[in-house]
DNA sequence: TCAAATATAATAGTAAAACTATCATAACGA
DNA sequence: TCGTTATGATAGTTTTACTATTATATTTGA
């Protein structure tokens, strides 16, 4: 790696940029590592301040409570998705393929790296498996929402709905398809880890092959004019 | 209504069954409005138990938490939503007229009428929508699926795919597809009303009416030989 | 019908969660 | 070096999520 990558998130997602500092940085990385262990719901902000041996009150100096460290997390997320759709899909002018490379993107297990010090891709992506729906599935999501913290999440949705509005203008769902193969991407893949009979797709074999067969097929089969 | 109606529940479900006392009936029935209007995570037995003049020790004796509870009405709902999928395609024998039926049913707005007297199905809906992902979506979900908690849910799919199946005995994803849309069927709702851009329906319109659209159409174009 | 079993209520108590506040000190930047 | 800012140390509050005990009311069944 060149150059050393920073991801630009929306400022309402946290109080002070964890980016910025040390301590910020260890709050996000260890925080991915505790929240996987442990659930989400049993993870506190005391738990991680002993964990990087720090104090509750300097976590909360960064977030304002333990939801807005998940919502940032997984806006992060869906960032890291979108920035490698647009890396893999430049140049490339035909829609259908640029769609499957974002199918491919959202159904594809990641792998660490170091292009982004600090975040475990491959665990956090499990967190978004487990957890990310937590992130609106919240009483005052009307408040956050106005806030901006799902930009992420919404402009990758419109990102992919407009390959589909490129394949077929005449397709009349290219939003709601999206999110629901979006929240289907993670889904299946807990589905077949935990409740295996929600779904085609086998722990047994490669899973984020056949959910990515999966989510092909009703994708570009509803797009069939 | 000539006869009165009982869920049949899975006893893994409570500690006690609610359904045999006043207590546990009152316990079902206030949990469902005041979930509706605090959300989930601000809902504790201590409030519900004041709603109702109780004590928290007495619920106690019903559901082991909260979290128990929810599981419990989820799960009341979608026996329920089976009951009249059962009911409504009795005697009718060609698997497409099944599959309509059932996708009308899982995108109906349900309405209140006294055949479960004591369960308001129209705010247990809206708990549907904004709640029901979290009974599967705890750290100890695989306990719990072994007590048998979630078979209500994986046999309305089992039922859903099994007519999918009838139409095309080719396709791959009859359970996945089914899971997905059952999930697209509350999530859709919900992000009509709090994150329009992630969908095409439009919540000023008839959202039931164009839920059913979207799910028709990606169903029936998977299905597609 | 009376005794026994059972259900509920009343009360109390605990550990942890989810914060908020204050102050001291360390580091850093102009 | 002086002032600002970040962190740490410590303490305190309210609420949650329970558990335990005892008293009283109700049901049931012998």
């Amino acid at each position: 790696m060149i150059a050393k990558l920073q991801m630009q998130l929306n400022s309402a997602l946290y109080l002070r940029d964890p980016q910025t500092s040390d301590l910020g940085q260890k709050i996000v990385k260890e925080s991915i590592f505790l929240i996987d262990k442990i659930g989400f719901e049993s993870f506190t902000f005391k738990k991680l301040s002993t964990q990087i041996g720090s104090t509750e009150a300097s976590i909360y100096r960064y977030f304002e409570n333990k939801h807005r460290l998940l919502v940032y997390l997984i806006s992060w997320y869906w960032n890291y998705v979108e920035y490698r759709i647009t890396f893999e899909t430049h140049n490339i002018s035909d829609p259908e393929e640029k769609l499957r490379i974002a199918i491919r993107l959202i159904t594809n297990q990641l792998k660490d790296d170091d292009s982004f010090p600090g975040i475990s891709e491959s665990v956090l992506q499990q967190i978004v498996i487990n957890e990310s729906d937590k992130t609106y599935l919240t009483k005052n999501v009307d408040e956050i929402n106005k806030e901006g913290v799902f930009r992420g999440y919404k402009s990758l949705c419109e990102t992919i709905a407009s390959y589909m509005i490129e394949i077929n203008p005449d397709f009349e769902f290219p939003r709601s398809l999206t999110s629901t193969c979006l929240e289907a991407a993670h889904q299946q893949v807990f589905f077949a880890a935990h409740l295996p009979r929600l779904s085609d797709i086998k722990n047994a074999e490669d899973v984020h092959e056949q959910n990515y067969q999966y989510l092909s097929t009703i994708i570009f089969n509803s797009l069939k004019k």
